[in-house]
Parts: structure tokens; sequence; C-alpha cells
DNA sequence: TAGATTGTTAATCGATTAACAATC
DNA sequence: TAGATTGTTAATCGATTAACAATC
């Protein structure tokens, strides 16, 4: 039995999945449901069950045979394995349209992160509200995550400035960085880069599309 | 040699690179590159340059030994691989935090897509500004879909409005839904949904935090 | 020509699935 | 107990990579 902590040797693409498992035993515990299976959690994200069995044996063993597991504590073990066992603080960069948007969306929270600062070098947004939030400038960045401890970034800046902002949140500490800007981020090895850009996955599905 | 129609046999990994190697080609021009290889690309993307190659052999013969590829060439003849070589009408649905913004987004343009509107359902969004756009009922989402053979949605609603709005949309005739809603959607065959979950990200890359 | 780079093949690598003993 | 479902193994499937002849 792999122990819990033992997480060498997990495949990366595993990994990414651990989060929609989780997403969605959150549905079912709003549901009501008490008790899973591989099976329904499969029908329910549309794989296999095979799968979620053997991604789940990466870290150990989570269900009970001819009952399945429960949808409480695999939530737990889960959350444990991603390390969301706590609250982690995350600053969103660039207080434009998709900036000041995530910083008014407010799904953060429950799910294990907690927006603490918006920035921006506009002389014209900085002092302006973003949602909850005083956008700051960005020339106070670097303190403000060093202070704070802040490992997580969303990066919402113009695509020609993303890379050297980047370069500033590296240096600052930020090692994971969510990237709205549609660019390759240069990165150091110990840093995390996601990115999401949606006229991607429009040109993604427009392939298929006679 | 295939030819550039013969689309069956491709594997759906293989289409979800082809927009990222469209949009690091267009980064290149911006920087006034004539010319690259699979190499260059390989490097400015962080994969192999074996795999590029072998991507671009399903679907024809678009370099030249010991030059490589034309900048300008290789982007037509990706973008007509995706069908994007003309433009695609766009509906946003949700005239929240994230459907704002989308609206007021103006890349989709130059990489294939126009907003055609935006809906919600909600009278106090209604009539209001959503970037360029007023806001329209969602009761007549479905009229102005068909009129205009709308084939692609951004989905920006409440989460538990999601499946409903969806199958509203699927109704009417759309294709394509890049989904902001946190859960899996459920859709017929012939519908491609892509889904961007900020969280997920994060909590993926909260793997690796110690 | 000599050097560079493609397109393609075959080998390797890794991920998914099927199947089933274990067991609740 | 009988039925159900896990965790795991081995087989299958598919994707990536290395290597190189072709050729610009």
């Amino acid at each position: 039995m792999a122990s819990v902590t033992n997480h060498k040797n997990v495949p990366d693409i595993v990994v990414g999945r651990l989060p929609l498992y989780l997403r969605a035993l959150g549905a079912m515990q709003a549901a009501g449901k008490q008790v899973t299976s591989s099976q329904e959690l499969a029908d329910w994200l549309g794989i296999s069950s095979a799968q979620i069995r053997k991604d789940l044996s990466h870290f150990g063993e989570f269900g009970k045979q001819g009952t399945g597991y429960s949808v409480v504590m695999l939530q737990e073990r889960l959350r444990h394995i991603l390390h969301l066992n706590r609250e982690w603080p995350v600053i969103v960069v660039g207080a434009g349209n998709i900036g000041s948007a995530i910083a008014r969306y407010s799904g953060f929270e429950r799910r294990g992160f907690r927006v603490l600062g918006v920035f921006d070098n506009d002389p014209g947004k900085i002092g302006a509200q973003a949602g909850p939030f005083v956008v700051q400038d960005a020339a106070r960045m670097i303190e403000f995550i060093r202070e704070r401890d802040i490992r997580h970034a969303m990066l919402a800046v113009p695509a020609e400035h993303a890379q050297s902002v980047t370069d500033t949140l590296v240096e600052a500490g930020i090692i994971a960085i969510l990237n709205y800007a549609p660019i390759n981020l240069i990165v150091p090895p110990h840093v995390h880069v996601e990115s999401i850009d949606p006229v991607v996955h429009l040109q993604k599905m427009t392939f298929y599309i006679v």
C-alpha cells in the first residue's frame, strides 16, 4: 500500500484529474449523496471506472469493496493529497477586463484559495475598485508577496507585458502562475504555469465543425 | 501524401496542439520572422521537434528540407485545417462577471471569432451595456441563434443553470460550447464542450507545492 | 557541394482498459 | 450468504521519440 505522502512518481496527467474528481464529489455532496462508486464517478465525468480506481491507487486505498467510497471522506483525502487542507493566498495581477472579473469572482474561497490583492501599473487603474479590492500599485507587489509568503498568482496583463511581469513574480517568490495571456511564458524549472486561452479552445472545437 | 481534407483519423490530442502552433506562429510573425523550423517552434513551445513534425504530417507536407517552414504559409495551412479561414459568429450567455469580461475582450476577431450578442435572463441585466453590447433577453436566444446559424457559444452562467441553458443552446443548434461553469455538462455526441475552470488549474499546481 | 531540416519509420515509452481475486 | 465493488495485474492501446534517408 502506497503512503499518501509518496507523491514522487505520480504522472502529471493523473494529478490533473484529481481536481475534477474533487469537483464531482462536491456536486455529489451538494446533491445529498453519502456514498459513491468508481462507476458512478466515471459516469459523472465521462471516463472509465478503471481509470478512477487506478488514479486513486497511486495514493492509497480509500474505498470499501462492495460499497464504494464515502463522498465526504474521499473529498478529504483528495484535498489532503492536493494540499488543499489549508487556504492558499493568491494575488491577481492586472486589473483589466479579465483581472477585474477574477477579483469579483467569489468561487475561490470555497475551493481552497483566497484573493488577497489586485495589482496594476496603470495610474488610471491604481486606487480604483475591483470587486471588494482597491487596485494597488504594481510597484508594491514584490513586497506584498514576500511579506505574506504568497505562492500563487493569476496573471491577467496584456500579452506584451506578461513575460516581464512573470519575471518579477518569480523573483518575488511566486511558484504557481495561472496565465491568462495568450503567450507561452518562460519560467525556471521550479515554477509551475497553467494557461487559459479561450480562443485556443474555440479553435480546437472548430476543427470538428463542418 | 495525405490530403489536407483527410481529417478522419487525427488524434484529438494532436488537434488540441494545432491552435498552440498557430499562436506561436502569430507571435513569430509579429516578431518579424519569415521562416521557422520544427526545432525553433519546439523550443518556443517547450515540446519536441519530432512531435511537431509528426503532428503536421497528419495533414500534409508544409515544409522544405534544409529550410523549414514559411511562417505565413504554415499559419495559412493551419487556419485552413482548423476551419479558421472564415470568421465564426459566437454568442455569450450570461452577463455576470465573466460573461461581461468576455464581451469586452477584443482578442477574438483577430483569431477567427466574432461575438454577435450577449444574453441573460435576469431582468436587472437585460438592456444593460456589456462592453459594446446591449444585454438581450435570453428568451430571444434560440431565435437569434437560428437566424444567424450560430454554432459557437461561450457559457458563463451560474453553475446551477448551466445544464438547462446548455440544453436550450443545443436545441437551438449550437454544437461548440466553451463552458465557464465549474460542472460537467452532459451533451449529445455531436456537441463539443471545452471547459475552463481556473480553480481546477490552481488546485493542480498546488499538488506540487510543499 | 556541404549543411540543414523535413517527413516518416520503427522503437520506446507511457497511459488506459479489461479482468479478476479479494473482501466488504 | 450472495451481490457488489475495490485494488491490482497484465494486456492492450496509443502517443512520443530517436533516427535517418530524402532532398532542398
